[in-house]
RNA sequence: GUCCCAGUAGCUCAGGGGAUAGAGCAACGGUUUCCUAAACCGUAGGUCGGAGGUUCGAAUCCUCUCUGGGACGCCA
């Protein structure tokens, strides 16, 4: 049932998302069958094709359709498909198996399109019609500690997801709710009362600070590991007296319990060797400090620096003019190390409200919720229960210390306050689920009620081997370093290739070192990107910078290819632009990528659906692989005639402006040459 | 013990009601007098952890189960 394509000037050149410009179409006649009620179900039924064999685009209403109203579904489907009428948009309507409406646009009618995207400086993307005003809270590092691994996915989501919301036309502020106030801090003052090498100190504050947060960590370990060595021991024989008694058990002959016995053996035997597990790494960390005489007489002289550390946190809160002033020395110093890697990575807050900035309001949190009647004592401290939870919240401790739980409520009165937020995203690892749930469900019960909170979680950055990603010495690997790493092989693989060009080399130093910046930056944004966000990943060098398949690289490699047929062509791209030379799109692969082009913004779409920056990444590799296949198969410069040559210049421009933009989306850099 | 998340090709991962489940890497074969071969084209590779259920239709939703990870009152 093919039709002939007619004209396309009933369309008004305005930017047209494709799959929204079908389901307006489809939205009346499917009122008639369905009823206001369920059309919206049915319009999310008409779909991207799944197969290129199967169109452009899918309709699965149908089958539902024909189930409710007793007929065949593939009559419903030709029925609808004879009032809509497509044939404008349409080149070939289909209706397949069992009901499927499959649907191929008419290449009038994407060269229409293209052409309006091409005219427009948002590429065919319409902000949304009803704006809403989003706080990202993401990054969030403790400030008293240098930035690891596991900082960079919050980094680079939330300032990914900034950016797509921001493009989209909502009103974002983006919030770094920097670490500043809690019991690390206690911990660099103690250390720096006790410990501080005054020498080390004026060279480089931030070194030094970070090696007596490391330095009191390491007491306080060792101590809790040096106390509870016998517990652990009483623990480990409780554990096998255990499983020896589950072992003389003689089997019943009855199937199931002699099921459930083996099973309880497994487990014994794994709770034992856990047991053992964490003995081992007691006495490890108890040997690393009594083996070095100097730790040895730090310890024996701190025996309850634990507690000592709380105090100094609890000074400080409560504005011990000393602690004070050490914090105000060192918060600065702090801040200015962590500037450094956002610097790199060219993310930027509007704000950046640690939690000190919340520190006068958290009394106020803990009476307004008395006052409401949602919070009591228990213990000692001060708790909401939630009935959906079986641990409440606790928002005071006993010793009268406030919680982040406390600061994180503040956070939400602030913001509603100041802002009047309509959605708060806290791009946050999956690990802290439970609290924000809890978090939530307090707010939206007390203060804020009609405030939006989603948990953008995300999954483990794990080693090769499938443990969390770590140094050998079991200290998360540093962010500059990791930083370093990436840019330096990217240097190498750039001169590599630049110096295999079959004409000779075409770059010099400083441009192969600009290109490994953003390639080596690139690469790992991209790696973070381009998984779905929930789950754990493999972290990788060398699949990162293997700069192939779905990496930055190739993205930027494609956009290369582009900026060089301009060049070769001594091409003026403002002019081309301004010409407007009609849209050609004869061959396959020229159709191919217009209607991957003309797809950017229902990819923005699914990026904000469920907050993941992956559908943007999966899509712009979707276009890089056509514009790869259409490079091979179209040459541009050498085109068989000059309106094809332009239409073709015209496509490479739009690809080009796509993939630039997208990875500017993503916070990625794009280079002239590679 | 309770709760949360995951299990898809040899490896790393997409896909989260729609047709014969995809990509990259690795393997194998091919492509360069031609705009960047960091590329392209092709071949091979799967019981979507397992069992039930809901549905016209299930990798996708529900229940149970196995395996792994995580969280569970005064850390953040």
């Amino acid at each position: 049932m093919a039709k002939s394509c007619c004209a396309t000037d009933r369309y008004p050149p305005s930017a047209m998302n494709i799959l929204a410009a079908l389901k307006n179409r489809f939205h009346e006649v499917l009122t008639e069958y369905a009823g206001d009620s369920d059309v919206q179900n049915l319009l999310d039924m008409i779909k991207q094709a799944q197969d290129a064999r199967f169109g452009d685009y899918q309709a699965n209403f149908a089958m539902p359709l024909g189930k409710r109203l007793g007929k065949a579904p593939r009559d419903v489907a030709a029925e609808i498909l004879e009032k809509v009428g497509l044939d404008d948009i349409c080149s070939q309507t289909d209706i397949a198996g069992p009901g499927f409406i499959n649907l191929s646009i008419c290449p009038d009618w994407i060269s229409s399109q293209i052409h309006v995207a091409a005219g427009d400086d948002r590429i065919g993307v319409s902000p949304v019609d009803d704006p809403n005003t989003y706080i990202l809270d993401y990054s969030s590092p403790n400030v008293a500690k240098p930035m690891h691994v596991g900082h960079i996915r919050s980094t680079v989501i939330g300032d990914s997801l900034a950016r797509t919301l921001r493009f989209l036309g909502h009103q974002v502020i983006t919030d770094n709710h920097l670490g500043d106030w809690g019991t690390q801090f206690g911990m660099i003052i103690y250390g720096y009362k006790h410990f501080v090498d005054r020498q080390a100190y004026q060279q480089h504050e931030v070194k030094e600070l970070s090696r007596l947060y490391r330095l009191v960590n390491q007491l306080i370990d060792y101590w809790k590991s040096k106390n509870g060595l016998d517990t652990q021991q009483q623990e480990i024989r409780r554990r096998a007296t255990e499983l020896e008694r589950l072992e003389q058990i003689q089997p019943t002959g009855d199937k199931k319990e002699d099921k459930k016995h083996s099973k309880m053996l497994a487990r014994a035997r794994e709770q034992l060797s856990q047991a053992r597990k964490i003995f081992e790494s007691m006495q490890t960390k108890v040997a690393a400090i009594e083996e070095d005489e100097q730790l040895k007489g730090y310890a024996q002289q701190h025996p309850d620096i634990a507690q000592s550390v709380l105090l100094e946190t609890a000074q400080l809160h409560q504005g011990d003019a000393t602690n004070r002033q050490l914090w105000e020395e060192f918060l600065p110093k702090c801040r200015e190390d962590i500037q450094r890697v956002y610097t790199r990575l060219k993310v930027q807050f509007d704000v950046e409200y640690g939690e000190s900035f919340y520190h006068h309001m958290l009394p106020g949190v803990v009476t307004g919720l008395q006052q409401a009647g949602m919070a009591s004592e228990s213990e000692g401290a001060q708790c909401v229960f939630l009935d959906d939870f079986e641990t409440p919240m606790i928002i005071q401790k006993s010793d009268g210390a406030y919680l982040y739980a406390t600061t994180d409520l503040a956070t939400i009165a602030y913001r509603m306050n100041e802002w009047d937020a309509d959605e708060i995203l806290y791009v946050v690892d999956h690990r802290q689920s439970e609290h924000f749930h809890k978090l939530f469900a307090v707010a939206n019960a007390w203060n804020a009620p009609d405030v939006k909170m989603h948990h953008i979680s995300f999954g483990t950055v794990l080693d090769e081997t499938g443990r969390p990603y770590k140094t050998r010495s079991g200290v998360a690997v540093g962010l500059e370093g990791l930083l370093d790493e990436a840019v330096s092989k990217a240097f190498e693989v750039v001169s590599a290739n630049d110096d295999g060009k079959p004409n000779g080399p075409e770059l010099d130093e400083a441009t192969r070192n600009h290109i490994a910046d953003v390639v080596g930056h690139g690469a790992i944004k991209y790696a973070d990107l381009s998984h779905n966000r929930t789950s754990d990943y493999v972290f990788s060098y060398d699949k990162m910078m293997a700069l192939e398949g779905n990496t930055a690289t190739y993205m930027q490699y494609s956009y290369a290819r582009v900026r060089s047929i301009f060049r070769k062509g001594g091409v003026d791209v403002d002019r081309l632009r301004q010409q407007q030379h009609p849209m050609i799109l004869g061959h396959s692969a020229e159709r191919a990528l217009a209607m991957m082009i003309l797809r950017y913004s229902e990819a923005l779409e699914n990026v904000i659906d469920d907050y993941r920056p992956n559908q943007l990444t999966n899509y712009l590799f979707d276009l890089a692989k056509r514009f790869s296949s259409f490079f091979e198969q179209c040459p541009v410069l050498k085109a068989e005639d000059d309106a094809i040559k332009q239409s073709r210049l015209r496509l490479c421009d739009l690809t080009g402006r796509v993939i630039a933009h997208g990875l500017d989306l993503l916070g990625i850099g794009i280079v002239e040459q590679m």
